[in-house]
Parts: C-alpha cells; structure tokens; sequence
DNA sequence: TCTTGCACCTCTAGTCGCTAGAGGATGTAG
DNA sequence: CTACATCCTCTAGCGACTAGAGGTGCAAGA
C-alpha cells in the first residue's frame, strides 16, 4: 500500500499529470482517495490502469475503445469477443491509413523530384495541387 | 462571368459548404460578392481556389502550409523554394507516419492472432496492453 | 397568389484528446 | 523562515471543422 502523488504517478506511467486529471474527469480513472492536504493519493493499480491506457492510446486507439477493453479487463472471466473485435476494427483503420499515406507519398516524391527549383510558375508541386488531373492516384 | 451559389459551388469544389464558410472566416478564400438577397456569388477563380484548397488538406497540408503555398501560387515569379520545402516537410512527416503505423500494425497482428477467442482472463490483445513488455516494437 | 420546401443566412456551441495558464494552497529542503 | 517545487481548481485554447437553432430568400407547382 504505497501511495504516490500524482506526479510520482506521471513519472511512472509516463503519463502527463494533467492529463491523469483529465482521464479521471471523463471516468477513464477512478476517484483516487485524497491526503490530509486534499492531493491526490494513486495505488499500484492506478498506475496499471494508467500504463495500460498510455500503451492503448499509443496503438491508437480511441478513448471508447479504451473504456470498452478497461471493462473488459476488469471483467476477466467474460468472453474476449469485444477486445478482438475492437483490435481487429483498429488494424483494418491502420492498414487503411498505410495504404492511402503509400499513395499520398508517391504523390509527393513527384511533387518534389519534378520542382525544378526555379520559379513559382513552373513549380510542380503548385501546380500539381491546382489542376488534381495531374494526381499520380485519383483515388483521394 | 457566370456567378454560382455557395450550394453549386461546393458541388463543384467537393468543399462542404459550411466548409467554405469557415475558409472565408479564417482568410483563406477571398470575401466573395454578395447577390441581392445577402447571398455569397462566387467565381470561377473562386472554385479553382477552392479546388487547390481541398487538394492539399487531402494531401495532409495543414491549414497555415496551404496559406503560404495560396500565396505563392499568388505570386508566380517569386522563387519556389519555399513550396519545396513546403511538400518536402510534409514527405517527411508522411514517411515517418507510414514507418510508426508499419510498426503498429505489426503488433496489433501479434494481438489479433495470438488472441484464442476464449476468455478475457487468456486474451492476447488485454494482455499485451496491460504489459508493456510483451510489445515487438518497444520505440513507442 | 399562395404555399411548400429547399437552400441560404448568422451565430453559438460541440467534437477529440488533450494542453496552457491563472490564481491559490500545500509540502519539503536548507 | 523562506524559497521553491508541486499540488489544487477552474477556464480557455488548440485544429479543422461539424451540428444545430432560428431566421430569410427563392423557385416551382396548385
């Protein structure tokens, strides 16, 4: 039953205090106990929970999604249906993301390479985002 | 000189309209004539801008990068220099996403396949977010 | 002419996930 | 005792829109 500040907390779990406050406001975190001088007062668990949320955050995922695996985790002996399925919903946005960002940056490798380093009237990369006909992928 | 509704234009732009109302607000686009009804008439030159503007926010420019690339393209005889590291920036950036989502992506994979759709208390994807240490790639 | 109904107007507030700052209380080291 | 760091609450701001309220304009059909 060590109990640390919310600083100490920050400096372990590598989140920012005030977004530790913040993550208690929107129910992320629960209330923490307080010290005589009204400061915040973190167990061994808080800083599980905080580390767990950073890692999630980290790999993207949005603070429902983190709620929902939060409960999930907290409710251990349910079936892992959920957290699949929000796993698998993030990797088909991050496989999405890769490919149009692929696109994007052969898009900008001609911006680049045909820039003649002259004038702004025969700039590839102006000219390029003016008139969209000359996009390498149409797709966007 | 045909003059065209905000409706048409956003058509014709792929622009929402209340889209083009807040470039108008922020400076990006011009202050455009008013009909008799107090109604915004926009022109051709107008749609180009508008067109330009919608391409580069697909392409990840940030609404202060397309201000500075807007008044180049303004400017045709100035040197270009400053597009080009405009969009050699925003490569960088895109190439620095792709390579973090690569890595990402990578460990969700871990996190999905290694999940036996069994209980919580066995799911890979809690387990992995609660420890940190069961991570592939550890740069996060 | 009337009326229906869509498109337009302005303005404010909300989104997401924090971050920054004001203004004050508490805790600790010298 | 005095600095000074850290804590507290509260409000406002970020970027790039988006949503909604409450009202006006306009074109077409009955």
């Amino acid at each position: 039953m060590k109990k640390i500040t919310i600083g100490e907390a920050a400096r372990q779990s590598g989140v920012k205090v005030p977004t530790i406050r913040y993550y208690e406001g929107i129910g992320l975190l629960r209330v923490p106990s307080r010290s005589e001088g009204n400061q915040r007062s973190y167990e061994p668990s808080d800083l599980k929970r905080l580390v767990f949320i950073r890692h999630a955050r980290e790999l993207g995922f949005e603070v429902e999604a983190i709620r929902t695996l939060l409960s999930l985790q907290d409710n251990p002996l349910q079936p892992c249906a959920s957290a699949d399925a929000i796993a698998k919903a993030r990797l088909v946005e991050v496989e999405q993301r890769i490919r149009s960002l692929t696109a994007l940056k052969a898009e900008l490798e001609m911006m680049v390479e045909g820039c003649g380093h002259g004038r702004v009237d025969q700039c590839r990369v102006i000219e390029v985002l003016a008139d969209h006909g000359q996009c390498a992928h149409h797709g966007h």
